[in-house]
DNA sequence: TAGGCGTGGGC
DNA sequence: TGCCCAAGCCT
């Protein structure tokens, strides 16, 4: 016991000279750490950072959030990716304000049932705001424990997880857990980095068995990697003489669920023109219409998810009449649109195809 | 349970 | 360039 408390505490006098000044350490409002934990789920503070800022601008309160149409919390989230997170955080503060009466849950058990919160993001809310001693494990404490100690487990194997989040239970500090959770995280992402890591500098470095080891390198131990999917995606751009275009939005599973795109024509292998106009998603919204078609970018542009790679063409086609069930260009902003269309947008909008219609 | 789910940065 | 990684979770 002795031993785990010396840990701790070296890792809270670290951390409390060491730590960034971050918005959401201001506070321990419940429902702020929450929106926090979600956004930073998978992504970089300085990705996170300003979405962090407009959400509590935006949404200071989990009724404002709540009350507000999954299309608006989609349409702030746009951009940050993965955006179960933002349906799910809507669908749980909906629960919150009709089921706990707008009472934030207070327990780690209770905390854990909203969805999209996982035993990562149920510890660091209990421990932040109610000062349950339950400890967090996340990428930085995976590594920065399997290192010191020399755990070579794999830590997205079952026994893996398990066994690492045992050891984090054992070192946290219960007279502090708030400060010891966020101790060992800042710890791992700005210390214990994954690459170059600053062991010159680090307190633990006459203890690490990873160094000592030689072994920074190969700890923490990952199993499989994942298979990248290629797929060939044809977006129908459409342009009417009154400047009106069409877009669809995302229904069921897979990628971008509930963001707005161009209508898609998803194929095999690249196609050209001949068969794009000879599909069926084509001829149900052209055929027997005048059309003009221009392939926009001669060369597949290639946007790479985490488990797709995306290659992809835009196709303009512009009519000379106008037909039902279109958007105005200039309210496309109201939707929520996925990183590769909303590039494509800004960059058709610097060309001589969108400012004929100007 | 393993696979699916975004985006951006670093080397 | 290609690959790894980032305050994970859901099904």
């Amino acid at each position: 016991m002795h031993q785990t408390t010396t840990f701790s505490n070296a890792l809270i006098h670290w951390y409390l000279r060491n730590k960034r000044d971050l918005p959401w350490r201001k506070t321990t409002n419940p429902y702020h750490i929450w929106l926090s934990e979600i956004i930073l789920q998978q992504t970089r503070v300085e990705q996170g950072y300003d979405y962090y800022l407009r959400f509590i601008m935006q949404f200071p309160t989990v009724f404002d959030l709540a009350n507000s149409p999954e299309q608006e919390v989609l349409n702030l989230w746009q951009g940050l990716g993965y955006y179960s997170r933002a349906r799910n955080l809507h669908f749980s503060a909906k629960y919150i304000v009709e089921e706990l009466n707008g009472v934030f849950p207070s327990t780690y058990d209770e905390i854990l049932k909203l969805k999209g919160v996982g035993d990562y993001t149920a510890s660091a809310i209990a421990s932040i705001c109610f000062n349950e001693p339950t400890a967090v494990v996340d990428g930085n404490v995976y590594r920065g424990l399997s290192r010191y100690f020399g755990i070579s487990t794999p830590i997205n194997s079952t026994k893996g997880i398990k066994e690492f989040k045992i050891l984090a239970q054992f070192l946290i500090n219960h007279s502090n857990p708030a400060t010891h959770n966020q101790a060992i995280m800042e710890f791992g992402a700005r210390m214990c980095k994954p690459q170059n890591p600053l062991c010159t500098e680090c307190p633990f470095n006459e203890s690490c068995f990873a160094l000592a080891k030689n072994k920074i390198k190969e700890l923490p131990v990952k199993e499989k990697k994942i298979k990248i999917k290629k797929r060939h995606f044809n977006y129908l751009v459409l342009f009417t003489p009154k400047n009106k275009t069409i877009i669809n939005q995302r229904i069921g599973k897979g990628i971008w669920q509930n963001l707005y795109e161009f209508p898609l024509i998803e194929s095999k292998k690249k196609i050209d023109e001949i068969e794009l106009i000879e599909h069926n998603t084509f001829k149900e919204l052209f055929e027997n219409k005048n059309t003009i078609i221009r392939l926009f970018n001669t060369e597949e542009k290639v946007h790479k998810l985490s488990h797709q790679h995306l290659y992809t063409q835009f196709w303009i086609v512009k009519i000379d009449a106008e037909i039902s069930n279109t958007t105005d260009w200039n309210k496309l902003e109201e939707f929520p649109i996925p990183r590769l269309i909303d590039n494509f947008i800004n960059e058709i909008k610097q060309t001589e195809i969108f400012s004929t219609f100007e």
